[in-house]
DNA sequence: CTATTGACTGACCGTCGGTCAGTTTGGTTG
DNA sequence: CAACCAAACTGACCGACGGTCAGTCAATAG
């Protein structure tokens, strides 16, 4: 082609050099915990010099909130995915629900390395990209609320807290069991949920 | 007196230099933020020697889990008179979390900090700390569930989500408004909690 | 071949947490 | 009173780390 026509005559592509340093970022993350990882350390395990991982990430924490970004996007995808399914109401909060405790509890590693060991700034990264899923039901909720099908002062709020709950509940458990017991946390949650959004059959307990 | 008669010879006592430090950490912290926030910047402002710093704090961390201790404190002791006034089972939960809502919502700036800039460990010092009130208060609504006045499926778990749902909105809020509207959070922790632990009343939203 | 590009490198710099040998303080003793 | 002593205090120092940047080198173009 034109005059452009580099790029791609390194050992490695751009994208693959990416993947090496988040696969490397991952382990060394999982081994030697989030705080104490180096970033000579994680430019080692990834086969590259340390100036190097200063071209493809700003910092370990920007390295963090990719991992993170991409474990966001699964969610975000999946719960779109349930959303556009169309279904009734409460079946539709209670598929989303379960795949997200179930993904979160499949990826406790993870969640321990972002909440047990990251500092502010890479936990604020984090928490950016949560915002995503929650403004996605949030809005999904509102819907379900001005149809009449789910009841509370503020649905939004209400489902925020909901997503708090399971959030936290799932924070304990990743630090207490390497194996999270994800349908007993589904069933909390989906109860919490009921009684939270006003479904009227969930009132007994059990 | 004997031979052991020693310790208050110094200008100031090790009571009133343990203060200075935490006044200087809680201005330190407040202006220039926890992470960016140095020992030798900490000293400074207490008026003492870096070295000074280490014989009364092992570290940073160490340094705002005292200060959360304290506020931990506060919530425990009220807590627990709350709890001594032997009122009834919801009115006493009500009165214990709307207590809890109000003194979180009273200390955002020290929220902010450790929720907003603390690393993993002096998080987790604070968690600790947390588990306390937390402890408290689950032993309570599991005795309430006994009694026949709360029902979920396991009342414990019920009211720790439930926390982890009032700890989360208080955050959120934490970082959008200084002055947090701590009367809707209470409206909003309360309404989930009757729900939450199954009070027959509390079914009909709005 | 030479020229050019840009991915890659690692020695280097500034900063900070934490240490410790030495100094100061002030109560105690004779 | 002075001599003494132990605890409180100090800040120069050390090691380690994050981040930079001048230089290297492999791959391509002409």
């Amino acid at each position: 082609m034109a005059t452009g026509t580099r790029r791609k005559r390194v050992a490695k592509s751009q994208e693959d050099r990416r993947e090496d340093i988040l696969r490397a970022g991952r382990e060394v993350f999982a081994t030697t915990g989030f705080a104490d990882a180096t970033i000579t350390e994680i430019a080692a395990a990834a086969e590259i010099g340390k100036g190097t991982f200063y071209l493809y990430f700003d910092s370990k924490d920007h390295l963090l909130g990719a991992l993170w970004e991409r474990y966001v996007d699964a969610i975000v995808t999946k719960t779109q995915d349930i959303l556009d399914e169309g279904a009734d109401w409460w079946p539709t909060i209670d598929r989303v629900l379960t795949a997200l405790v179930r993904h979160a509890a499949a990826n406790g590693a993870l969640h321990r390395i972002v909440y047990g060991s990251a500092n502010a700034k890479a936990l604020e990264i984090c928490r950016q990209a949560n915002r995503r899923v929650v403004a996605l039901m949030c809005d999904f909720v509102v819907r379900g609320a001005e149809a009449g099908a789910f009841h509370a002062h503020d649905p939004a709020v209400a489902f925020r807290m909901v997503y708090h709950a399971a959030d936290g509940l799932l924070d304990e458990l990743a630090f207490q069991d390497d194996d999270i017991d994800a349908d007993q946390v589904v069933r909390h949650v989906l109860q919490l949920t009921h009684r939270a959004l006003g479904d009227p059959a969930s009132t007994s307990a059990s």
